[in-house]
DNA sequence: ACAAAATTTTAGACTAATCTAAAAATATAT
DNA sequence: ATATATTTTTAGATTAGTCTAAAATTTTGT
């Protein structure tokens, strides 16, 4: 409604490279990464870079990978944030699991009105995180930045509180809800296993639970201070 | 998310359809009406009549017009319901003026998932009507027959009750709203002006305003017993 | 009834986004 | 260092949706 610069597949296109980008601190994304996250081939991803280079959103140097432009960042950030909104109003307006929000704000992320995004902020008091942990960008378009750390990068005994996850498929999400691990509470690992490497953790300081390393590798926190 | 068994494209056209063959109380809808419509050329919609009627949503023969099949009216009806859910959201819960959703509507009736649609009706309270009048077709398909009659077509002095408008334009509404006329509030017809065949109009048994023809003809209301 | 006007369809072309297959460039491994 | 493997790009098609111009059909007016 504002103005449409962007096709859907572009607007896409654009926060993939950011949040990769960003996942590999700042290193240029590859056309294979691509291709893999937006359920395509190489030849496509070329196609498109090709564009995007064209119309300035992306810098991009023949086989060497590409980073977005200050404009490109602009546009992922707006499409992040109206992912993210949504997620919030999902779950905390229409009582949906952090496991199933995620292809319907793939829809949403891509309505265009700014009234629209604004209105939808305050209706949802302005928040700061969505459901699963991730930072949500202001109006202006800046990230706030976060230091979170994984589970697995934590002394033992020292408590941390709960803060994100760095997957976000259904099937790891309904895991944690059935270990009844949520954002907020209280984490502290006792031991890892030496046999398979797993966790024994001591959850809100009440109940000790058994979590692989490889969920432990995916579980972002804080320390409790 | 559900199926996207069709595109934008297509689900704007068998709504549109769907629309206009009402207002033309179930008559075949013509290639230059739809043409009219969907801001696109003649040619296009005779493309787009034949791909549709490949697909059986809708009964075509060459030069005689269209009319859904009951597959198509399905389709329609879904994205109607989707289309006047979301404009009830925009209204009651995001406080904007019913002059300034249809836009924003229009694209929010293509989000593909049963589950939201659903959940965002309980939401709402399940309402009947949408910002304009409207009657929202319920879950199963099936659309409420209403019986509104324009203002102009009602004899004097009869008290009625405003429930709708036949046009949905910005600007009408707009006026609409600077006259005071709402939904709900109560009309009276005193007298009609043999110069300019305008009308003078007791609002909520208080107030007498005045206005043209033109909207008299838009707006829609019911017997107030 | 029939010519003129209006409407609708067809023909042929264009753009966006995708694909497969082949060619080019880069990375890797002895 | 150089052959082999991997990655990326290019070439050439395909599909959806649109367009203009021309042809076909229906409607209208006398
Ligand atoms: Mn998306
Ligand atoms: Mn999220
Ligand atoms: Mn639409
Ligand atoms: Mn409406």
């Amino acid at each position: 409604m504002d103005n449409q610069l962007l096709s859907f597949t572009e607007e896409n296109y654009l926060k993939i490279i950011y949040l990769l980008t960003e996942r590999h601190n700042g290193n240029e994304v590859s056309t294979n990464q691509l291709a893999e996250h937006t359920q395509t081939k190489a030849a496509s991803v070329s196609d498109m870079l090709r564009k995007l280079a064209e119309k300035n959103y992306i810098n991009y140097r023949k086989y060497q990978g590409v980073t977005l432009t200050e404009a490109g960042e602009q546009i992922a950030l707006g499409v992040i944030r109206k992912h993210r909104l949504w997620e919030v109003f999902l779950v905390e307006k229409l009582g949906f699991g952090w496991d199933e929000i995620h292809d319907i704000a793939e829809q949403l992320e891509h309505i265009d009105s700014k009234e629209l995004t604004k209105r939808l902020d305050d209706f949802l008091e302005n928040p700061k995180f969505d459901p699963h942990g991730d930072p949500i960008p202001d109006a202006k378009g800046k990230m706030p930045s976060v230091s979170y750390q994984k589970l697995s990068e934590i002394p033992l005994n020292q408590s941390v509180v709960m803060m994100g996850v760095s997957v976000h498929s259904p099937a790891f999400l309904q895991h944690l809800d059935k270990q009844q691990i949520n954002l907020g509470c209280g984490l502290k690992v006792l031991e890892i296993s030496d046999f398979d490497k797993s966790y024994s953790i001591l959850l809100d300081g009440k109940t000790t639970i058994f979590v692989s390393n490889e969920v432990a590798k995916n579980l972002l926190v804080s320390i409790d201070e």
